[in-house]
RNA sequence: GUGAGCGUAGUUCAGUUGGUUAGAACAUCAGAUUGUGGCUCUGAGGGUCGGGGGUUCGAAUCCCCUCGCUCACCCCA
């Protein structure tokens, strides 16, 4: 074997396609029960979008973006995250002047240059959502509730909804310093990487996995504690709603999100089937984020989701995806001008929407019948020399094992 | 970038203290009185033992290097 498939990169086989068309027809009916539209953007950007929408100090741009010149000079990137594409689209197209409320959802490939593992590869497909132009709770509320109902209608019902808020940025700030000043004793306790952070991006220290860490953030001060009255209400508000709507969900201050432009709540799925990797989705508000890349100030909020990840857990809790759909017909054919008659009867069954299939590979008969009981074809319908003198095909049910005789132009009329 | 585990037919795996032509199951293909599938039976094809080097009379097996895969850290979907 010559060539393979770059690392981190998978390929869907035809015995697995029937997963990955499932969960998309479960989120083109959600989104659509939603009244969410379709947003389709480039599968790169010139670079500057993320390193702006996404900011310079977070992982994703800082050393996971696949990065390269084009022949031009040009700086490209491979999308790594969905947001920042959808508000460069939304601002550039002039959509955002239309109306003022936006619900827009995508499907698509990212690309992270990121060593593969258990549920993580360099390209992945994501399936997200995006609400501009209010700031309600109930946007907020409403993507939370949309991905819920997308989890479950893929058979998925094992997993935590994890909510926090960090803040509008002073706030946030203003926290940074608090939460600064309690580590500061604690500071040569904390794991080398935390230590880098403490200055660079201190939140980043909450959602550490290292145990040492944790014990020191389980006692740090609260984001939540020390929100203007405002945001702690906005806050205070989405759980009261999600909880009258009997929607599970806990406050866990580690969710910071990775991403620079989020605002006020943030949230996470997180499901124990996944392993390391135990985000199912994650997603916040950005109300600053537009206005940082040249539009007008607009409220938003998104979140996104992995296909991939949604069929690892939906796979763990047994979950059967559709059946993929066996052709009704099989032509079998036992000479050469048996096969012209079979090849044209087929072709009539195809323009009439049914789906048959005959021999490519000159096989006999009984291989042609079991390659036929092997494909699980309702019907298989015989030519052979008799046949051609009657000008009558046998039509057999395979289930039953019965058989009839059926000219050539009438096999149609006498399925199903 | 750091660490651990694993690489033997298409697939899942055996392979005894290094010892003849490297095995099984499943899958594939072909037969079982000549034009009928599933079940059964018989048979066939298919492997540079990830690659390279070394030790040895002899290496799938021991040593070194390398590549790949997997998992974990980091981070995220």
């Amino acid at each position: 074997m010559n060539f393979r498939k770059p690392k981190g990169t998978k390929d869907i086989l035809p015995k697995e396609i029937s997963k990955w068309h499932f969960v998309e027809s479960v989120i083109r009916e959600v989104t659509g029960l939603f009244n969410f539209s379709e947003i389709r953007t480039p599968t790169f950007e010139y670079t500057d979008l993320f390193k702006r929408g996404v900011g310079t100090e977070t992982d994703i741009v800082g050393k996971e973006m696949y990065t390269f010149l084009d022949k031009g000079g040009d700086s490209i990137t491979l999308k790594p995250e969905g947001t920042a594409p959808v508000m460069r689209a939304f601002l550039e197209s002039g959509i955002y002047g239309e109306q003022n409320l936006h619900k827009l959802y995508y499907l698509t490939s990212m690309f992270r240059y990121e060593k593969p593992q258990a549920g993580r590869y360099r390209e992945h497909t994501q399936f997200g959502g995006e609400i501009l132009g209010s700031d309600s709770i109930y946007t907020d509320v409403e993507l939370i509730l949309m991905a819920k109902e997308v989890y479950n209608r893929c058979g998925i019902s094992n997993f935590k909804i994890k909510l926090n808020s960090i803040g509008k940025p002073d706030e946030r700030r203003n926290y940074i310093e608090i939460l600064k000043e309690y580590l500061k004793e604690h500071l040569d306790e904390l794991s080398e990487e935390s230590k880098k952070r403490y200055e660079t991006n201190t939140l980043r220290i909450l959602d550490s996995k290292e145990l040492g860490d944790r014990k020191i953030t389980d006692s740090a001060p609260k984001i939540t504690d020390h929100l203007g009255i405002e945001s702690k209400k906005r806050f205070d508000d989405v759980v009261n709603e999600l909880t009258r709507l009997g929607i599970e969900s806990e406050i866990d201050f580690r969710i910071v999100r990775g991403l620079d432009y989020y605002t006020d709540t943030t949230f996470e799925f997180v499901s124990s089937d996944l392993g390391s990797q135990d985000a199912l989705g994650g997603g916040g508000r950005y109300d600053g984020l537009i206005e940082q890349l040249g539009g007008k100030p607009c409220a938003g909020v998104g979140f996104g989701s992995g296909i991939e990840r949604i069929i690892i857990v939906a796979e763990k809790n047994g979950f059967t995806f559709g059946m993929p759909k066996n052709p009704i017909v099989y032509f079998i054919a036992l000479n050469d001008d048996a096969k012209k008659i079979a090849y044209s009867a087929a072709l009539s069954l195809r323009n009439n929407n049914i789906a048959c299939d005959t021999d490519l590979l000159n096989r006999s008969f009984k291989a042609q019948m079991r390659d036929a009981n092997k494909l699980g074809v309702k019907y298989v319908y015989i030519i052979g020399d008799d046949e051609i003198k009657k000008q009558k095909g046998i039509l057999k049910n395979m289930s039953d094992s019965s058989q009839i005789e059926v000219s050539f132009d009438k096999v149609r009329e006498n399925i199903l």
